[in-house]
DNA sequence: CTGGTTGGTTTTCAAACGCAACTTGGGGCG
DNA sequence: CGCCCCAAGTTGCGTTTGAAAACCAACCAG
C-alpha cells in the first residue's frame, strides 16, 4: 500500500497522518507557532532545504492549513499565516512536546517552557474527559464503530 | 540537513517526530492501540509491506515504546505491547484523530468514537490548563525558554 | 511429505529527499 | 548605468528511503 493511499482509509487518525506525516511538516508548523512567517526565516531556522520547503508550504496552503499572503507589494514578500484549520493543529504539537519532555530531554529539562497568557502561568495542558472531567488515562478509553465507518477499522 | 538530525535540535518536537515521524509509524501505533499485538494482524490490517513493518516494528522496540516477547514457546510466537513509554502516545493519537474528525470526516461524520470506561460516556476530551483549568486557546500560549535549552531555537 | 501459518529477510525498483546552483523581481549605492 | 544584495523560490542531479513481491525458516496438522 502507498503511504498516500491512507488517504482514503475509515480512520481520522490514518486521514491526517497522510497530510502531516511528511518530513518537516510538522517541524514547520512548529515555527509557524512560533510566530515565524517568512521563507527565508523559517529556512534558516529549520536547516532545511528550499526546494522541500516551498514544497511543504505548498501542500500545507493547498490543505487550508497555512495561507499566503502579500505583506508588502513593492518589492513583493510574502508571508505564510495559520489559518483556524492551523491553529487547531495545535493540541497535537503540544502533545508531541510533552511527550518529547518526558523521553528525549535527558537531565537538563525541557527546551522549551509554556506560558498561558491569561492566567499568567506556566502551565502544563492535560486532556480531559469532556463528560466527566477527569484526566485521560488510555487504559479507561475505548474505541467504538461511529457514523463515519463504512469498511472495518480494522 | 538531513532529517535524522532532528534528533538533536533543542526542541521536544523535533526530537519526537524524529521517533515517529517516519512513514506509518503512527498508524502502527494506532493499531497497537486498537489492542493488536501480532505481526500478521497489523501487515493484513494496514496493507503495509512485511518488511516496512518489521522496520518499523523494530524501531519501535528499539525506542522502548513497543515490547517484543514471546507469548508461546513452541513454535516461538512473538507479540508487540505497548510499554508506558508507548502508552505515554496516546494524547498524540487522540489529538491527531479529532483534527482528522473535524477537517477530514466529511459529512458522514467521525469513524471511530472514543468511550470513557470510567465514567461510561462518549468524550471528546479536551486540553486544559494544569493551573487554572481553561480550555487551551493557541492564541493565548507563548513559549518561554526552559532548562534544558542550550542554542537558540530559532 | 505436502500444505498452511507466523514472523520475518532479500532483492529489485520507484519515489522522495537534499544540495548547490540558478532565476526572478525587485531594491540601494556610487 | 553598472554592480551587488535580498527574498522567494525553481532546476538538475545524485543519494536515501520506501514499497512490492519473492523468498526463507521454523513449526504443526493431516
Amino acid at each position: 500500500m502507498r503511504h498516500s493511499a491512507l488517504h482514503d482509509q475509515p480512520c481520522s487518525i490514518a486521514r491526517t497522518v497522510a497530510v502531516l506525516g511528511e518530513r518537516w511538516t510538522l517541524v514547520i508548523l512548529r515555527q509557524a507557532f512560533q510566530g515565524q512567517r517568512r521563507f527565508e526565516d523559517m529556512q534558516r531556522g529549520l536547516g532545511i532545504a528550499r526546494n522541500i520547503l516551498a514544497d511543504r508550504l505548498g501542500r500545507l496552503v493547498e490543505e487550508g492549513i497555512l495561507e499566503r499572503r502579500r505583506y508588502q507589494e513593492r518589492p513583493p514578500r510574502h508571508e505564510y499565516r495559520l489559518t483556524e484549520k492551523g491553529r487547531d493543529l495545535y493540541p497535537v504539537l503540544v502533545s508531541l512536546m510533552q511527550w518529547g519532555d518526558r523521553y528525549n530531554a535527558g537531565e537538563a529539562g525541557p527546551p522549551v517552557l509554556l506560558v498561558h497568557e491569561s492566567c499568567g502561568h506556566e502551565t502544563h495542558p492535560s486532556y480531559v474527559c469532556s463528560h466527566c472531567g477527569e484526566a485521560i488515562d488510555p487504559r479507561e478509553m475505548r474505541p467504538k464503530a461511529g457514523p463515519g465507518l463504512v469498511a472495518p477499522a480494522a
